[in-house]
DNA sequence: TCAATAAATGAGATTAAGTCTCATTTATTT
DNA sequence: AAATAAATGAGACTTAATCTCATTTATTGA
C-alpha cells in the first residue's frame, strides 16, 4: 500500500521519508478534498504539526497537490493525480461537503475558446483555470444531519 | 461624493455611520478588488482594524461585498454593485494584478445548462458560480516591474 | 556496508489575520 | 432634546501557518 506513495516521491525525486509517505496515504485514501484539520485527525499525531504543513508545501512544489479555500474559509488540500482528470468544485454551504464535479466536453472546449479571446483582450498567458459551485443539498447527504 | 456611500446604506436599512461611508468610498474608488491590506492604508488609519472588519462583515450580511480568496492566500474583497454585472476574475501568478473579466452571453448559457444538469446529478440546488483563471500577463502590466 | 554529508523532522516559539470584550461614542426615534 | 439602541476604538485574545534549532533520518559514494 505505502508503495504507490513511495512511487510517487521517487517518480518526483523527492527523498522517501515517513511522514511523506503518511500524509500521501492519508490522501490517497479520501477522494474529496481534506481540510487541513481532517488531514491532522486522519494522522492522528503521527506526524508533527510543523511537519505537516511542509510536506504539504513540498507536495505543491511538486504539483501534485491543489489547496484551495471553501467559502467558509477552511484550507482544503486535494491531490491531482494523472488518472483523476481535470474537475470542478461544488460546494454545499449547509454541510460544507465539497463535490468533485466533471464538466462536459462540449463546456470545457467552450471555455478554451473564450479563454483564448481573454489572453488576446488581456495580453495573458492563461494557464489554468476553475470552476467553482456553491449551493445546498436537496436531500440530506452524507454530511448533512 | 459620500452621498453614493450614503444611499447605498440607506438602501439597505443600515444606519450610516462615519466608518461605513469612509469604508464604502475607499471601495467605490477601486474598480479591482482590493486586499483587506490595501484597504486598510487607503483607509490610513482612519477606522480602526476590528472596525473595518466589522464593516467589511456587514456589507457581506446586505450582499453588496464578495469577498474570496487569492491563489496566493490573501483576502480579497470587492463591491457588487447593480451597474457591475455578473462577471469572473483573471490573476497574474506574477504580479498579483485581479482582472474583472465578463464571458460571452454563449459561456454563461452553457454554463447554465450544465449547472442544470450537475444540479440533477447530485440532488442540489445550485446558487451561484464562479470562474477563475490563472496566468501572467505578458506584456508589463500596470503592476508588473 | 558504512561513514560522511545533506536533508528532513519534532517540539515549541513566533507571527499575523481575524475575532472578541467592554467602556465610550454616535445614530436613531419619539 | 432625552432616551435607547447600535456602532466604535483600543487592545486582548485566538488560531492557522511559519520559523528556529537541536536531533534524527535518508542518501551518496568509497
Amino acid at each position: 500500500m505505502s508503495e504507490i506513495s513511495k512511487q510517487i516521491l521517487s517518480d518526483h525525486k523527492v527523498s522517501i521519508t515517513n511522514p511523506r509517505i503518511l500524509v500521501l496515504e492519508a490522501l490517497l485514501d479520501s477522494k474529496n478534498p481534506l481540510t487541513v484539520d481532517e488531514l491532522q485527525s486522519k494522522l492522528s499525531g503521527s506526524v508533527a504539526k510543523s511537519t505537516l504543513y511542509r510536506v504539504l508545501n513540498d507536495l505543491k512544489k511538486i504539483k501534485i497537490l491543489h489547496e484551495f479555500t471553501t467559502p467558509d474559509n477552511s484550507t482544503v488540500v486535494e491531490l491531482l493525480l494523472e488518472d483523476h482528470s481535470h474537475h470542478h468544485h461544488l460546494f454545499c454551504s449547509d454541510c460544507g461537503e465539497i463535490i468533485d464535479v466533471e464538466m462536459s466536453g462540449e463546456f470545457e472546449n467552450l471555455l478554451d475558446k473564450e479563454i483564448k479571446k481573454i489572453e488576446k483582450q488581456f495580453n495573458f498567458v492563461i494557464q489554468d483555470h476553475r470552476v467553482e459551485m456553491f449551493g445546498v443539498c436537496t436531500d440530506q447527504c452524507a454530511n448533512c444531519k
